[in-house]
DNA sequence: CGTGTCGGGGCTGTATACAGACTGTCCTTT
DNA sequence: AAAGGACAGTCTGTATACAGCCCCGACACG
């Protein structure tokens, strides 16, 4: 591995894991300094996560940690809504191979086994990777490079990605109906796709999205299940300064 | 400026402007000699460059001028479409402050003067300058920076931008009968924010980029009319290599 | 004549040196 | 005592040196 992709990486974990605050200011020497690498690749890994969103410039020079207004987050979930609905409607109206569409259903089955009793350690653990998996899976069925890429970048934000509340959600009252609901969406739109219904297909991931809107909202409300969100750390409350 | 941004510049305008044909190797040395910067910043630019989607990665290493399928392009067309129908969704739904829709008034009505006779030298670059600012402003008023941010990156492909075909469209016969459904359509969703209906700004601003669609499937029957597109030289026709 | 192997050239990734700019502090002056 | 200026430390932007790798071509051998 190169050492831009292992700074890269490893400033991310401590960034996303909270080791870094927000504001925290990130020169390069000191980062060189920390992580065993000299000043070239960690330029290059801060350029990167720049474009990630995770840091940015600040005018004195160099990058900071960022940190997210909750309206922010909800933004971007929402405009992850409009985009995998968008592949959702490319799906249904240029057509998916059958391939695909069993692969999803079989994805889905899964989920429904990983999320009825009995409820062992691990069970949302596997939630969670399935459910990224469909995901991915329906953005690569819209058979668009253009539209892939540019999911990508949304989901690239820890939060922002279709499994960024779903471990902390397991803590939520109403998990069970959350999960039962995610799960009718994840059905009605391999349905709409296969019927060739892009409308349909859109209209239903973008209310998917709207739920992660739910979680993030009671994640907010309950500090401890704030650390279960991946960058959970970077979230400020309304109106902080 | 710095080297970094200069190098940045112009080797994109080397690019769009066709003087570096697609798939021409950049490596680091050479495009250093070429714009007389050492390959720090070149390796720099190159990388934000990619980011853009202007050059790719090769495997034998370094990047290499890319080329766009006509498909790809209408899908980044289409792309386009939904993210800013999302912008004035919001902006729609969230309200508008009075002063932007009052500037966008003014701008769609400096648009008709532009393109009513008499025909002046000029006037369609004015025009251009003026429905450039007039989605700039729209992005803006949706109040949005993950939203802008993202309609920022899709709009870096010349191409994809809202004015990447206007330009072009000079040429074409049609070409008043399209000046006035866009203006329509500027119209409209001025009309629908003011009136907080979401739904019809959306969908208007959808229907505004396949204006782009159909004057990209003009221009790609009309080569001469591809020179005044920027990046016109690196669209491949219907099914090349 | 074809194939395999060896060598050279060039390239990327990385480290590091150096100049200019900036920040923050301390001292001096009013 | 407060304000302004000078200085030191640090940082970024840039250039450049160096090592390892890969690719291509040439040459020799079967």
């Amino acid at each position: 591995m190169s050492q831009t992709l292992s700074v890269q990486l490893r400033l991310r974990d401590l960034i996303v894991s909270g080791e870094m605050p927000p504001g925290e200011r990130l020169s390069e020497p000191s980062v060189a300094e920390r992580l065993g690498a000299s000043r070239t690749p960690v330029r290059a890994a801060l350029a990167r996560l720049a474009e990630e969103g995770l840091v940015e410039p600040i005018p004195s020079g160099g990058f900071a940690v960022r940190s997210f207004a909750e309206e922010e987050i909800q933004d971007a979930i929402e405009l992850r809504g409009t985009l995998e609905g968008h592949a959702a409607r490319l799906a249904a109206e240029r057509g998916a191979p059958a391939a695909a569409l069993a692969e999803m259903k079989r994805l889905i089955a899964r989920m429904d086994e990983a999320t009825s009793p009995p409820i062992r350690e691990g069970n949302f653990t596997d939630y969670v990777a399935l459910n990224a998996h469909f995901h991915e899976l329906l953005v690569e069925t819209a058979g668009s490079a253009v539209v892939a890429r540019q999911i990508g970048r949304v989901v690239a934000l820890p939060f922002a990605s279709p499994s960024g509340f779903v471990l902390a959600q397991a803590a939520l009252p109403e998990a069970h109906r959350v999960l039962t609901a995610a799960q009718e969406h994840h059905r009605g739109v391999v349905e709409a796709i296969e019927h060739r219904e892009g409308a349909r297909a859109e209209a239903l991931m973008r209310e998917h999205a709207r739920l992660a809107r739910r979680n993030l909202d009671f994640v907010m409300r309950n500090q401890e299940s704030l650390r279960l969100v991946p960058g959970g750390a970077l979230i400020r409350r309304r109106s902080w300064a």
